[in-house]
DNA sequence: ACCCAGGTGGCCC
DNA sequence: GGGCCACATGGG
């Protein structure tokens, strides 16, 4: 059904063009990538500025850095005991294996995905945001609002990961553009939705929302 | 004093 | 294969 193209328009004329990811280069989309696993961005910008004054934003550096030093420069993004080793192993693996990280980057998609997936820290929804925003390549990237609010809005009735990334994939414009705003728009009213406002009379998913024809909160 | 954040991995059955 | 759970800091 069409319905899902709906939203897409009226979240873009609503929000406006989100022009995701925020990063300089594709191995800070990497890095962004996991440490913004269950945190705020706000607090993965922070690190990302802290890593990029000590001179540990690239690939050589990082892979050779002090886990300790990575962790009290990541510190905002919590997780001292995971993130800081996958940040390193990560980086280590990519300097390994292919020297630098486009070598990496320029492999086809399906086996760039199998790989990404290997590597600790990177589930589906982390590999599918490095191909699609560092990789350039056509992967949509399923976050835990698109999945929420797609399901409670009626949208669809997927609970899968895979499941859930196909249906879009099959119905929206394979081009980057739209893989890439579409992702990022329900992120935005993922943050802006109703659950967090007694009221929310100015829905953006209108009479699609959840909560059409109700008290909004509940 | 809760609840949540642009998830993932490790258990257990 | 599915259902919990810990992980941790910063902001509402």
């Amino acid at each position: 059904m069409q319905r899902l193209m709906e939203v897409y328009h009226k979240l873009l004329d609503d929000f406006g063009p989100q022009d995701w990811w925020p990063a300089e280069t594709a191995f800070e989309v990497i890095v962004g990538a996991i440490l913004t696993q269950q945190t705020a961005w706000k607090n993965v910008e922070k690190s990302i500025e802290n890593l990029k004054g000590a001179g540990l934003m690239s690939l050589d550096a990082l892979a050779q850095a002090d886990t300790g030093q990575i962790a009290s420069l990541t510190a905002p993004c919590g997780f001292p005991r995971t993130k800081p080793l996958r940040l390193k192993a990560m980086a280590s693996y990519i300097r390994d294996n292919y020297g630098d990280v486009d070598s990496f980057l320029e492999k086809p998609g399906d086996s760039l995905r199998e790989e990404l997936l290997t590597l600790d820290g990177i589930g589906p929804e982390t590999a599918d945001s490095i191909l699609c925003y560092a990789s350039d390549k056509l992967y949509f990237v399923v976050d835990a609002y698109t999945r929420r609010i797609g399901n409670r809005s009626g949208l669809f009735d997927l609970d899968e990961y895979d499941e859930i990334q196909f249906h879009f994939q099959r119905i929206i414009p394979k081009d980057l553009k739209t893989y890439r705003e579409f992702h990022a728009l329900m992120v935005q009213l993922g943050k802006n939705h109703c659950r967090r406002k007694p009221e929310c009379a100015s829905c953006p998913l209108g009479d699609m929302c959840e909560h059409a024809g109700r008290s909004h909160g509940d």
